[in-house]
DNA sequence: AACCTGACTTCGG
DNA sequence: TCCGAAGCCAGGT
């Protein structure tokens, strides 16, 4: 299967977020050449994160939350975070300030 | 080619 | 800040 530019670059992106931070959906797309392929991330996420190894945990929402719900990775993937120092506020959300990769620096 | 699926995001109320 | 609607994307059917 040919990937997309976009789906190549996405890849190497998510592999370039260093332990102990996090990057957004739209974060990474839009480091990866479309600022509106969030889903695209989503999807590349679902169908390469094991063959390519990549850390899918480093991955949140806009708002510095997990996006997967309860019963369905939330626990595994707060849990591999905190394992790499990220905190977690009383509303369960991540201060981007504080672990937001800036990858675009 | 149309339609569907996602771990999304932005916007308006 | 919360919620719903609408927009967007690649790949699979």
């Amino acid at each position: 299967m040919a990937r997309s530019e976009l789906t190549q670059r996405i890849i190497d992106r998510l592999r370039a977020i260093p332990k102990g931070t996090v990057a957004t959906y739209g974060g990474i797309a839009a480091a990866s050449g479309n600022p509106r392929g969030a889903r695209t991330v989503v999807w590349v996420l679902n169908s390469a994160s094991r063959a390519e190894a990549l850390p899918w945990h480093r991955v949140v929402n806009r708002r510095g939350g997990i996006s997967l719900s309860p019963g369905r990775g939330y626990e595994l993937q707060r849990a591999l975070l905190e394992s790499e120092g990220v905190e977690f506020d009383e509303r369960g959300r991540i201060d981007l300030d504080r672990f937001g990769w800036d990858y675009l620096r």
